[in-house]
DNA sequence: ACAAATCCTAGCTGTCCAGTCGGAAAACCG
DNA sequence: CGGTTTTCCGACTGGACAGCTAGGATTTGT
C-alpha cells in the first residue's frame, strides 16, 4: 500500500470543500462545519480534525472559528495540486524509507555509504517515484471535483434518456 | 512510503544474482548461496530467506538444495519485469488499501457502495498506480544489472583519464 | 557420516495507523 | 452577558504489520 487512509480521508475532505465552493471564489464561499463533511462522506470527525489540521498548516485549506465556522479552501481549486494534498497529509511521497530527494533534484539513498558505492536499485525508485509525483502533480484538485460532480449526474438519472 | 525494506532487500537479491550470472544462460550459471549476498549486500541472512522462498514461489529463481547449493534466476534477466518481483515480494501494487485492480481491468474501490456511487478520489489512484506499474513494468532487471555493474566499474576508476 | 545449504514454522519487539476522548479557546447570538 | 457552536490541541489506546531472530527438519555434495 502506497498511501494510508490519511490520503484517501483528505482527498475526499478537499473534494467535498471543493463541491461545496462550486464556482465562487474560495475567499467569499461559506465555509463548511467538518461535522457536514463527516456527515456527507460518512467519516469520523473526530479523525478529519487532525487531517484537516495537516491541510491548514500546508496553507491548502483556510478556517474560520467559532460558530458558524468551518473550512475553505485557501485557493482556488485549479491551483491546487493532489501532490501537495498528499504530501501535507502523509509527509513526502517516496517509494522507499532510503528515498530522500534532496532539494536541487539529487537523489539520495541512505544504503550508499559513501558517494561512490551507489545502489543498485537506485535507478528503479527514481522511475517509480518520478511516476508517482507525475501523477500527483499533475492532477488539479478541479479535475476531481468534475469527475465527482459528473459521478453524481449520471448517478441522479438512473435511465438515461437512451 | 510506497514499499518496505522486502522490496528493497529482494530487488538487491536478484541484482546480486543477476550480476553473478553475468552472461551465462541462467541454467548453466552456478547456483549462489544466499549467505553469500546476505554478506555482500550486508543484509540478515535469515530475513532473506523469507524474501527467497516468496521469488521462489512466483518462479523468478530457482533454488539447488544441499551443499553448494543455492539460488540462480528462473528466466534471462532481460526477461524478468520489476513488476513481478515487487508483486512477488509485496503482495499486489495498490496505492489505497481500498483499492483492488480486477482481471478485466476494471477498477474497484471498496468504498463505493453500489456501483453508481463513485469515489471521488478513484481518478487520482488510478492514475497514482498506472504511474507506477508502468514504472516497474517498464524496467527489466538486465538494466538494473547493467546500472549496478557500470557503477561498479566508475567506482573501481578513482580518477577517470580526465 | 558429516557438513553445507535450503526449507519451514513460530515467535518477538517496536512502530505506526486509525480512532477516541477530554478539554481549551474563539466567535456568533440572544 | 452566557450559552452554543465551532475550531483547536494533546494524550491515550488497541490492533496490525514490519523487521527481524531462533530452532529445527530436509536435502545433498564429499
Amino acid at each position: 500500500m502506497l498511501f494510508s487512509t490519511k490520503a484517501e480521508y483528505g482527498v475526499r475532505l478537499m473534494v467535498e470543500l471543493g463541491r461545496r465552493a462550486g464556482t465562487t471564489a474560495p475567499e467569499e464561499a461559506e465555509p463548511v462545519a467538518l461535522a457536514t463533511v463527516a456527515e456527507a462522506e460518512l467519516l469520523p470527525l473526530s479523525y478529519l480534525e487532525h487531517l484537516v489540521a495537516k491541510l491548514r498548516q500546508a496553507d491548502l485549506v483556510s478556517s474560520v472559528r467559532g460558530a458558524h465556522g468551518g473550512y475553505r479552501l485557501a485557493k482556488p481549486a485549479r491551483e491546487i495540486a493532489m501532490l501537495d494534498v498528499v504530501e501535507a497529509l502523509e509527509g513526502p511521497v517516496a517509494p522507499m524509507e532510503c528515498f530522500h530527494t534532496e532539494r536541487e533534484g539529487r537523489v539520495l539513498c541512505s544504503h550508499e555509504v559513501d558517494g561512490d558505492r551507489a545502489c543498485a536499485t537506485k535507478l528503479l525508485w527514481t522511475r517509480v517515484h518520478g511516476g508517482v509525483t507525475k501523477a500527483l502533480a499533475g492532477t488539479s484538485l478541479a479535475e476531481l471535483v468534475e469527475f465527482a460532480d459528473a459521478a453524481a449526474a449520471t448517478a441522479a438519472l438512473p435511465e438515461p434518456v437512451a
